[in-house]
DNA sequence: GTGGTCTAGACCACC
DNA sequence: GTGGTCTAGACCACG
């Protein structure tokens, strides 16, 4: 699991975290069962306040995507990798329809808009 | 010119006015010259502080949309037009990255995504 | 007399009015004696409010440069153009000063600072 | 950090606090990544209302120099000592070609220029 | 009438 | 604790 923090690009830090353990799970990095990295320990890894992981962590269990082990700590649900799924989903279905509502009030007609976006997805590289 | 301002849809609401200017500008509704509504009188009809507008109207005098014609308002500067298409472009370039970014963190194929890309931008109506 | 006035610098209309008439005493295009245009003439001229001619005169005559001819208009008064010598000289040492202040804090050594001016001197023209 | 604020001297008070910072940045006072004081604090300290620091502190990210922590503060970014650079020269290159002008404008020869130049340099004294 | 600045005070999200 | 947004209302210079 791999997490990279920007405390100074608008995105909250909490979510941020939040965001990357769902990525995380959806592609598989994280698996049902495992365990998260303790609050405390993920805190000091990022540099970060440690209220600010459990406000992640918070965040992923009432999402559903993480449960308290009691005494051992958060570890994945089963019905992370599914959330994951819909969740996300929506959440694309939602970021998608600004951006093209976005294209359209400048202007741009349709070729443009999906030139821009077939250069830019074969551009993209992921890092997992 | 059509102003909406929605006071809780997270977008702060002196960057709606200045975004839907940018818009106005970008779509033609406005052009160069052109007076703006003045401060008080747009703060009156969208129902919000004095203020606000002002400080939607300062930030668009920064990005060189608009310009001071003292004593008499604020009006579209020559280069809003193009400043609005590069200055979009750019936005819009990064706001397509994320979500290309996400759609792949996801572990969407291209397909899935084009569809998607697809469904949205047939469906998606534009009011000016 | 060559008036250009700029309603969008930041600087106020009938102080660039007020200024130019001051350029024109100091450098012989007006003399003592001579009638400056009648304030709604210069307006029209200038396309500006005649509120704001009246005002450039007015602060002209309190400075001693214009003096009311009653029925004829203003004239330049006799001790126009030494007040002009010494007003200005006066102004342009605080302007002076203040830029050498900037110049100091922003670190420029006297070096630095000294080729700046000779580059603008030499290259700036002058066009009455 | 040296901060002095006069509430009247023509120029505004936020302008004044966002000059200031930019002089700290230029001659070393303020080093990349080091905190400014917080809005709150500064306010205090100067004795003016919180959104007034608050408004210098928005323009300075707005140009670069500053940038957000979320949850600790604003920082100088790396940038900023670079862009203090280049910035303060062209501001500096415009108020000198606009002396000038008015200098040439009132007749100075160049040898007077010079004369009154150096005077006010070695005259002025900066306190950092 | 226009915009610009400043103050005062409230509320919010985030750390 | 931090900054960010918004409101309300006062005062100013300018046209």
């Amino acid at each position: 699991m791999f997490f990279e923090i920007n405390p100074s690009n608008g995105v909250a830090i909490f979510e941020q975290i939040a965001r990357q353990v769902k990525y995380a799970v959806a592609n598989g990095a994280l698996r049902a069962g495992e365990l998260v990295p303790s609050v405390r320990e993920l805190a000091t890894r990022l540099a970060v306040n440690p209220n600010t992981v459990a406000r992640a962590y918070r965040d992923l269990q009432a999402d559903g995507f993480l449960e308290a082990m009691r005494g051992e700590g958060l570890r994945v649900t089963k019905q992370a990798i599914e959330r994951s799924g819909k969740h996300r989903t929506k959440l694309l279905h939602e970021r998608i329809r600004q951006v093209v509502v976005e294209a359209k009030q400048s202007g741009l007609t349709e070729d443009e808009f999906y030139a821009l976006v077939d250069q830019l997805w074969k551009k993209e590289q992921i890092e997992v």
